[in-house]
DNA sequence: CTGAAAGCGCTAACAC
DNA sequence: GTGTTAGCGCTTTCAG
């Protein structure tokens, strides 16, 4: 792997000229003569020269990465994505850390603080596992950002959710059933449903797994809805299947709408869905911990985005 | 972010020494009081130091960072998964590279070179695309593995075939219809179809976008086939939609087959797929390509898997 | 305009 | 057992 030392021989220039034109400070604040400039970028490209970006952070004290810690699962790809092109941008790259036995949340940051990265984004559902990081960790003064799936802020689930089940109401739907789950983000769509049935007065119905004997989907076809607000995809998948199972169409029979984890497209019936702006949430999420990183808050951060 | 040079200082021993001792050479080569070592790590730990891989990197002249290289895809996400756990065992970390307007293949070839990677994994569908690699690449004598997800050697795409097509026979199936496209993986799949057909005796029936002026779909209902072995699943999942639009049902009419990319058993009915390995398939990309780096080949390598 | 020199944080001979 | 010294590859004052 060549070297400025390198190059400052084959061309006759000292390593400092070197570093000057390679990075383009003739064209800043120094002048250096076209000749010169023109030699020593020919060489570098004659020999071949890759510059270092490992000595660049370890000079800067930080590298321009940023670390993406989580338990990774499919729908992150796009969100994922998100981040790395918009990272690149900027001149950034992206650092996969996984969650696993063998990867605490507190080892996967230490492994980030050791690559010295410029920032960090923690994918992690639920509120619980924040509250078990290592307080030692917030000396290093990374920016953190809390990318909760499920926060607003970034998508605001109970407005979203508020849209779905005012679009039911609009066509003229009266008995919605909401197909809930526990969990923070569910919690929120469900609240969301909430919110427009008193709005307008209807009465809410939500059924979980282990509402009843019978199973929750025969509950729902029971319940004889006009629609269905399901609070996530997979579920509403599995109801389509269900009712398949039973030759209960939708829409004829009611209508079921779901609530962005997949590719609900896929469905037959394809599935009408509330689709959460994975890609353009990771867009957002790196300006957003970009603009930290750039004003170079002090104070370690842990953004709530 | 303090250094060794402080814990030095603070437990009055010579940067050496820490170093020394933070590396664990006292249980190897050298000895040390264990006074010594002990004041050492402890105010190491008050100090709260982290490691440095940066300088490690620096030092070793590359980093222990593989680096993927895509056009990242949902499905992709259990292989970069399989990826980042195996590599975490070893003790290194992921990259991520999107390729995408602004990011072609060689620059982001370049981009690993520039962080000194160990290793490189380039996930492209179609061979075309690595035949545009700079040749000059190749000296920096990065190992490559080239993991077309669709060749032989980490997953049979034209075996498996076989295998679901011969499935569908043994079921008694005998008119079986393919439902094709334009691919490489697609056409290794074709391939493993043709081949059980033709030991069976059995007429091959391919059907592809354009095959009829009905639309191919409408086309496999007028072939009234026994079974369906569709190349991919989302071209079965949207075959299913149109049988459900068409209240034709699935298997009674006839059987669908699907292959390898997507939550097929979302889908209603639930299809029958192939599934590709895609987690495992990361874990044994890294260990390959880990194996590679450690032998220190010296020759470039672009490893076909 | 260009070169010498110090330093980033750490490793690894090589002496004391 | 422990300290000195010389880099790794580059940036950045500070003099010429």
């Amino acid at each position: 792997m060549i070297s400025m030392k390198e190059i400052a021989a084959e061309a006759g220039v000292s390593r400092t000229t070197v570093s000057f034109v390679l990075n383009g400070r003739h064209e800043r604040d120094l002048k250096i003569s076209t000749e010169v400039v023109e030699k020593v970028k020919r060489t570098a490209e004659k020999l071949g020269y890759v510059r270092n970006e490992l000595v660049q952070s370890l000079v800067k004290g930080k590298s321009k990465v940023i670390a993406i810690i989580a338990h990774f699962s499919d729908f992150m790809m796009p969100i994922i994505r998100g981040y790395s092109e918009t990272a690149a941008k900027y001149g950034y790259s992206i650092s996969l850390i996984s969650l696993s036995e063998n990867c605490t949340l507190n080892q996967a940051l230490m492994t980030a603080v050791e690559y010295r990265v410029s920032g960090i984004v923690v994918m992690t559902l639920e509120p619980e596992e924040k509250a078990q990081v290592n307080p030692g960790f917030f000396q290093y003064g990374i920016p953190v950002s809390g990318l909760d799936v499920n926060r607003k802020g970034f998508f605001d689930q109970e407005g979203s959710a508020e849209v779905a089940v005012n679009y039911l109401v609009s066509l003229g739907h009266r008995k919605i059933i909401c197909l809930g789950q526990q969990s923070v983000v569910a919690g929120q769509r469900i609240q969301g449903y909430l919110n427009i049935m008193e709005k307008n007065g209807l009465p809410p119905c939500i059924l979980e797994d282990g509402s009843s004997h019978h199973g929750v989907h025969e509950a729902v076809v029971e319940a004889n809805p006009d629609a269905v607000f399901c609070v996530n995809d997979p579920l509403a998948l599995s109801l389509l299947q269900y009712l398949y199972h039973r030759r209960i169409f939708v829409p004829d029979a009611f209508s079921v709408i779901g609530f962005g984890n997949l590719g609900a497209e896929l469905a037959s019936p394809s599935l009408t869905t509330i689709r959460e702006p994975y890609y353009e949430t990771g867009c957002l999420g790196f300006e957003n911990l970009y603009s930290i990183i750039r004003d170079g808050r002090k104070s370690p951060v842990w953004s709530e985005n």
